[in-house]
Order: C-alpha cells, then structure tokens, then sequence
DNA sequence: TACTTTGTCTGCAACGATGTATTTCACCAG
DNA sequence: CTGGTGAAATACATCGTTGCAGACAAAGTA
C-alpha cells in the first residue's frame, strides 16, 4: 500500500491535518514542526494522493483540450504550447481528439470528459454556438482560434480576415491577379474560412481587381486536399499565378503538386498559407505564410482559463481576446 | 451540486449501492429494476464521478505516455494513434513532454503523474535501462519503439538495426558509395541513433562499401539540425552523393538546405530519411524513407499494456514486440 | 417440514485527502 | 493574576464511489 498522510502524521507525531496544512503551505505552523513534517515525508517518500485531494476538493488542477487530431501539425504545436503554459501554471492538460465529428465535440463538452478537467480549451470545428452553449456545462470554458464567434462565450480568437487579407496583399503587390484560394466554398461567411476568404475579398477589393468565384475550391484542409484541389484547378484549365492555401496543409499540398506538374514556383505560380507551422520554413520551397501568434494564442487562453476557474467566476463579464498576427515572407511567394 | 448516485437511489427507490450495481453491470439485478434505475439516471442527468470511483477502485482508466514533445511530427502522429487505440478500449492518455530532459524523464516515471494513471508508456530518451528500473514504481511500464533495450522491461521495438540497414542497402542500389549520416556520433552504439548507425554500417559492409567517419555527423533530430549538418558537409567539402538521415526531420532540413544551395535532389544527391512522417509524403521531391510500423506500434503498446494493468500482474515474463517496417521509395533517392 | 441454494438487494466501511470549527497554548497588556 | 489576542495544532465530518458481508425472499432438495 502507498504511503499516506496518516502514516507521515504518525512518524511526525502530528495530526494528520497538520501534515495537510505543511502541504498546502499553512501559513502558521511552526518552523520546527514543519520541519518535522517535511523529514517524515522525505523518509517515507510520501506523496499526495492527487485522486483523494480531488475528490474532496472538487479541483483536478487539469485541463481539457479539444481539438481535431494531434496528426495535424498545426495543433500538435498548440496543444505542445498549451501544455507548456499550462504546466508552468501549475495545470496539466487532457488532450480529447474530437476527429472533427460533431458528437464527439458535443460528448467532450459534457459528460465525464468535464468532470476530469476543471476546464476547457475547445476549439470547435462542427459545433455552433448555440450548440455549445447548450451542450456546455457550468465549468469554466474558452474557445480558440477558429470557428465561433459569439458574444456570449470567452475566446482568444485568431484575426482570420484581417491575415488573410495581408496575405492576399502581399501576393497582390507581388503582380499577382489571379489568386486561387483552398479550402472554401465561394457561398461561405462564417467560420475559419469564411472568414479567411472574406479577408481575400476584401484585399482583392481593395486593390481593385475583380473577385472570380471559378477561383475559390473546396476541399479539406489537409495536405491531400490540396494537393487535389490544384490538380483539379490545373485540369480544367484554369488561369491563375497564385494559390491562397487557406491552412498551411493545404498549402504545402499545392506547392507539391504544383512542383510534381512542372510548373515553377514562384515564377509561375505563387504559393501562400496560414498557420506558419515549423514545416513552412523547410518546405522547397519555403512556403510565405502568416503566423497567427501560435504562442500568444496558447499563452492567453491558458491564462484566462485559469483566471475563470481560480477567479471569482461571478465576474461574468465575457472576455475575448484577440492574437496579433504576422506575415513570414519567404520563397514560396516573394 | 452535481447529481449523486444518492440522488438517483432515491428517484428509483432503490439502495445506492443498487444503482452501483446497475452501473457496474452486476449481474444479479432484475430487469424491471434495471430500468427503473436506468430511467432514473436519465431522467436526473446523472453522470458517474470518475474521480470518486478512482480514489475507490484505485484504477485511473487513463495511460500516461511521455515523450519529448508534440511539435514533433513523429511524436504527435503515434500520440494520436495512441489515443485512439487507448481509446477504443475504454481508456483516456495523458501526455507528458520530457522536453527531452532526464529531470522529466524521471518525474513522469515516479511521482504525481503516476498517481493519476493505471500505466505508462514511454519512450526514453536519456535515461538508461537501469535507471528507469530504479526510478520507476510497481505500476505496469511499456518502453516504446526507441533508445533502451534490456530483458527486464516490456516494449515494443522499432527495428533500427534493420529499417536502417534496409534504407542504406536502397541507397546504394541507386548507385551510391559516399552516404553521409546524419544524427549519430562516429562511435556511437546504443540507442536509436547507434543501432540505426549499426544498420548502415552493416549494409555498407553487405556491400563491399567503405565506412567513412567523416561522414557521420551529429546533430539535434530536428529540421534545422539537418539543415545545420549538410551545411557543414558542403562547406567541409566532403564528398558525398546521398544523405541519409537518421529520422525524416533530418532528412527534410537536410533536403531543404541542399536544395537552397541549389544542389539537385536526387541526381546530385540522393536523401533518405527514416520514419515515413505524413510530411514526407508531400516534399518536393517526395522523401524516401521507412515506415517503422507506427500505426502498429500504437496498437501493440496500448495492448500490451492494458493487459499488464488488467491482467494478473503476477505473470512476469516481459514481453518485447517487434513491429514491422516498409521501405517506402519515393522520388528523393529512386 | 427443515435445510440449503440461488437470486436480488441492502448497509456499512473505506479509499485519502481537505474544510470548518474548535481547542490549546504562549504571550502580553492592564 | 486575569483576560484577551492571535498563532499553532487538532477533531470530525465529508467528497462520491465501490468492496465486502450479510439480509431476505423464493425456489430447490432431502
């Protein structure tokens, strides 16, 4: 059996509560005694049960975070800054793949999932707002980055229109006219990419040049998915002399079949995406992106969330936050 | 307050330790009071405490897994199969970084992080066999895929010796005799880097081919590390007409960097790398490289270790596994 | 009829910590 | 010498489950 507090309350010739108190650092306890204490301790190689203290004090000291896959670079770096954050904090972080299915974000936001965690990073990729907000328990809860927007809910947002738009024109002011974009459906206003492509819009409108829906192709943000996306572009003979990933994946997937075509980028074709992940810089060749403060997002919204759980939530005034952003020009798209 | 089993018995007019049973699929309950206590639990909203059942049970149903860090492709791509592999058998995986520290490393063995899961998995990178003995408590153990081999501990293995050999063997059937190394020390034998060393040395061996330290070069497993050491060979004027790298981060630092001092990939020099992460797929040119068999590795680890945690314990014959590898040519050295 | 067996359900204690309330004690002022 | 004060330590209940032992019918056996 384990060592417990008792046994070191014993050895100490202390209550039990006392050895609690040395843990929690009491604040009035006297020197030697606490001494006493912390030798039992060291002697029996006691450690606190963290299941017990849970129990009794309804706090687990962990996280959860929600995200689609940890294969995807882009949030294998998150969620690796996230912890980091966390862990500096004092917190550790339960890491729950959703797999971009609308149940499993609904089953993360409730049910057993919460009881573990005493809060949760999310970011949605099927849930609406509404949805979350009914889904949702009472425990504290900060949304990332991406998809919802709603004045209802803490959040660190990524500035999706606004990195786009700079992206869009930086390759305009490259000479680029005609911007193919990945991974949106023309019709699409809300969400990563509704965003991100109202960004391109906007940057296209503002330099004038004319706005071509044949221009604008669905596919998942993945690395296939793009790749797709530009084969499909190239066969129907389309005009462009750039390609807009709208996530670096994707992007890094055109560059590939660009490159597997023949064609020549960035003479011919320009390449851009989002994200910045560390595989952008050593992509052949390296890929012109936008970092969407990867860091400051991780750092922030670990912070507020443990300001909602330690803090008074009675403070219900909603807080979101917004990350700055930054253009990394590199090869792919002078 | 949240909803009790208390609560429920009392809505069904049953013990509390009934709707226990009923929970925990006792077989000795009628059916009609099954249900009512089933209907009762949907009816409040009921969900079970995991924590409250852990301190009880002492069982977590979570797999703790350490590894350096999720920014790391390898490493995030075999979390994420671990999790859905822990997953499907009803277990949750918290992940711990090392940060590649022998301090973490040994945290995450004992101590707290123990406490909160039934078993570990973990892939060494510093500490040595019988330091993890020593350091590690009475809880099931699996090392995965890496550094460490010794009889006395469970794991799954990669075959370095023989991807490695494997992948060597390939270059030189292109054609090539002077393939530098990237990621081991001349001397080195142990761990994944010395035993990946040991395979290309043996199939150089195999073939009649000359070892030459110079070409073995140390550096960080990372892009950059790769960058960093071809950049070192081409300015030392070493000559050699393939690059090996001892993982494929390597590798694709090393493709970049050969590929921005304008070096043609593969006529000049061929690269190959080792781990078939999903980047590689989509380099330009696409990396060869050797799949270690991560998706089974996953699959064997959690296995392996869930029948350790359920099992009885009391058999002690440690079991190592092998997982096989595929060479996977592609246009990076044909 | 009396006694075991089987099925169904219940009560109590315990897992190992923390919160609240309370007690003990030393010290100092009046 | 008493009373008041605050520091230091303690006692006890409690968090929400599960393990164990037992209660109590109904059914089977002799």
């Amino acid at each position: 059996m384990a060592v417990t507090m008792n046994d070191v309350a014993k050895a100490a010739g202390v209550s039990l509560k006392t050895v609690s108190n040395v843990i929690n650092n009491y604040e009035f306890i006297r020197p030697a005694t606490k001494q006493r204490v912390l030798d039992a301790i060291d002697e029996l190689g006691y450690e606190t049960n963290l299941t017990a203290r849970s129990l009794r004090s309804g706090k687990t000291k962990m996280l959860g975070l929600v995200l689609a896959d940890l294969s995807i670079p882009y949030y294998a770096e998150l969620a690796s800054d996230i912890m980091k954050a966390a862990w500096s904090r004092g917190y550790r972080v339960l890491v729950e793949q959703s797999g971009n299915e609308a149940e499993h974000e609904k089953a993360a936001l409730q049910g057993q999932f919460r009881s573990l965690t005493d809060g949760l990073l999310f970011i949605p990729l099927t849930l609406g707002a509404q949805q979350i907000i009914d889904a949702a328990g009472k425990k504290p809860l900060v949304l990332l980055g991406e998809f919802v927007q709603d004045p209802r809910l803490d959040m660190v947002l990524i500035q999706n229109h606004e990195a786009a738009a700079a992206v869009t024109t930086h390759l305009l002011a490259g000479g680029r006219r005609r911007i193919a974009v990945l991974g949106a459906d023309d019709g699409e206003t809300t969400g990563s990419a509704g965003l991100r492509l109202s960004g391109y819009k906007a940057a296209l409108a503002d330099a004038g040049v004319e706005y071509d829906p044949a221009l604008v192709v669905r596919c998942e943000w993945r690395r296939d998915g793009g790749a797709g996306a530009v084969a499909r572009l190239l066969d129907s003979g389309a005009d462009f002399d750039a390609v807009f990933g709208l996530n670096d994946a994707l992007a890094l997937g055109a560059l590939h079949e660009l490159l597997v075509r023949g064609k020549r980028v960035p003479e011919e074709i320009a390449v851009a995406g989002f994200d910045d992940i560390e595989e952008a810089r050593f992509a052949s060749p390296s890929l012109t992106t936008v970092a969407p403060g990867r860091a400051e997002i991780a750092e922030r919204a670990v912070e507020l969330l443990i300001e909602r759980i330690e803090g008074n939530m009675a403070a219900p005034e909603v807080r979101q936050l917004q990350a700055a952003f930054e253009l990394r020009v590199r090869k792919s798209a002078t």
